[in-house]
DNA sequence: TATTGTTATACTCTATAACTATA
DNA sequence: TATAGTTATAGAGTATAACAATA
């Protein structure tokens, strides 16, 4: 009885439409959350990271996280700068340098993560706890399966 | 039995996160497609919108895409010098142009549409039918209802 | 040859302030 | 006073090429 239409004709019928919007939406709500602790979206994700995994290279947070190593050296400057990671020459590889967080680094990177996800319990607040699951899901599945 | 972890504790735990790094992975694709039209995003989105809104005004355009009134003046000049859409003084409100497509806007907004459906359905290639469906509805939701 | 960290540079997108013409 | 369209400008993020040191 309904005819079939198989392609989206709409913007709004776009994946990818809906995925800006909503990018720059959740965008906005962390970057004034993280500036009243003084950083941006991009060093936070940069300090979880050395967090996460102590002694890692710059490149390897690079291709972690999808960024240029060109990119990387201001952010690493202004994360050392604060004192919140340091680095250490590999004894290994003399190309590399490891790096770590500092005791202050790992109590930031805590908090810096805990006023993330107090913005996201706002942002999805009209949210199901299973919807809140199939959309983390369903975008970790999409951008980790990309060729 | 098991622990409750009230808030996330890892950076890919984080919807922002999964958001954005889902965004620049269609963004990338996107992007790709339409150069081979000699197009990029943005113009795409604007052409729909006059499309889908014959006669709407440069300020609705930015209402409706979330966009500065300065930045659509280029985009909107690139449109019109590309003969895709022209625009006609409003009588009722000197202030205002409307935006019209030409037959020429009409058929690249089209074909522009089709290039990002044929992007999205290899870049969900391995979602089910529901998948996509659940995926469109929670982003819509996410940014429409967000205040 | 390939990789790491780095510098310099250019480009896109976004944000803000100020101007004019009109409502 | 508020809005539409515009100009100029600054900022953040991203991309590329090239370099020296090391593997």
């Amino acid at each position: 009885m309904s005819e079939d239409l198989p392609k989206p004709m709409r913007l709004e019928d776009l994946i990818g439409y809906n995925l800006r919007r909503a990018s720059l939406v959740d965008l906005q709500g962390a970057t004034a959350a993280l500036e009243r602790a003084g950083t941006r979206v991009i060093p936070m994700c940069v300090l979880s990271t050395v967090v996460e995994r102590p002694g890692v290279t710059s490149a390897e947070v690079c291709r972690l996280l999808g960024m240029q190593r060109a990119n990387m050296v201001p952010i690493l400057a202004e994360l050392e700068a604060k004192g919140l990671v340091f680095r250490e020459a590999d004894p290994l590889d003399q190309r590399v340098q490891k790096i770590f967080p500092t005791q202050d680094g790992l109590e930031q990177g805590m908090q810096w993560l805990t006023l993330l996800a107090d913005h996201e319990t706002k942002l999805l607040s009209r949210f199901s706890d299973r919807e809140r699951q199939d959309l983390l899901r369903l975008l970790s599945k999409l951008w980790q399966e990309a060729d």
